[in-house]
DNA sequence: CTTGACCTTCCCATGATGGGAAGGTCCACC
DNA sequence: GGTGGACCTTCCCATCATGGGAAGGTCAAG
């Protein structure tokens, strides 16, 4: 199988399937007489893991953390979760900061009247007018 | 005033403010004749716009377009708005992103044991074993 | 005059990915 | 046999926003 098809079969572009060889997060594989890469099933399956890992938007780095602890049959399962919950606090502080930034937009989206007129509660905001108090609205 | 001044009053880091000036973001400073850039209570407050929309989420791009918007009078609060909006849009898109991969992480977590043993469904999930029922896709 | 805290420009790195050029290879078809 | 197109290869560059650090100039206080 040349890269393309392996490309094709795990869902990881041959432009990927390079770099992830290029930092060794995947082992250099074989090359035909033609200098051409060879891929079996099994790295096709590595392929997807990886895809899958990128997903659930692993890192990189976690992501070869857990190929690691994948192909090592002694793993315990409480190192694999501990690179989940990691992540999973990592995500969630970033929802909670881009839900804050929403609720502020929101707020201030609300209160301009999105017309002609020049005058900007959103731009007084930003400029550090701050007449308006972020509270919740008692909508929510 | 000098960066490092500026820096201090915006909250901008004086390497950002010379990148900044360097991508056209805020027009280049007068320099005092031994070449240090001279800023006052004016750009602070541009700096302080920009840094405020950063906090909020906005690209340098969106960021330019709201820092245009603010300057020029003539502008409607319908075209602010509509910036806002879209990067409203474009958070919610990326938070709801985000709370998928938790979720699934979540159940991936708590299906794991957490223990000595290699057994881990965490891994399986990702090597595709898929036993998961909560969302399982069986694409072939 | 020295020391240290500034300032300047310039280059490099990040993380993950894509674009594209220049050149080699293979296969199918005529 | 030749040819065209679909592959493959490596190499360089771009993104986005930010930081690190080197090498060198400047200024103010001691």
């Amino acid at each position: 199988m040349n890269i393309g098809q392996a490309s094709d079969a795990s869902g990881v572009s041959a432009k990927m399937i390079r770099y992830y060889e290029q930092i060794g997060l995947i082992r250099p594989m074989g090359r035909t007489g033609n200098n051409y890469r060879v891929y079996g099933a099994e790295e096709v399956h590595i392929l997807r893991f990886i895809k899958r890992a990128r997903n659930l938007g692993f890192s990189l780095e976690e992501t070869e953390t857990l190929l690691k602890l994948w192909q090592d049959k002694g793993r315990t399962s409480a190192s694999v979760k501990e690179v989940a919950e990691v992540h999973i606090v990592d995500l969630e502080r970033r929802i909670a900061e881009m839900q804050g930034m929403v609720k502020t937009l929101k707020h201030l989206s609300h209160c301009c009247s999105g017309d002609d007129r020049p005058n900007c509660p959103i731009l007084d905001d930003l400029a550090g007018v701050a007449p308006a108090p972020v509270r919740a609205k008692k909508r929510a």
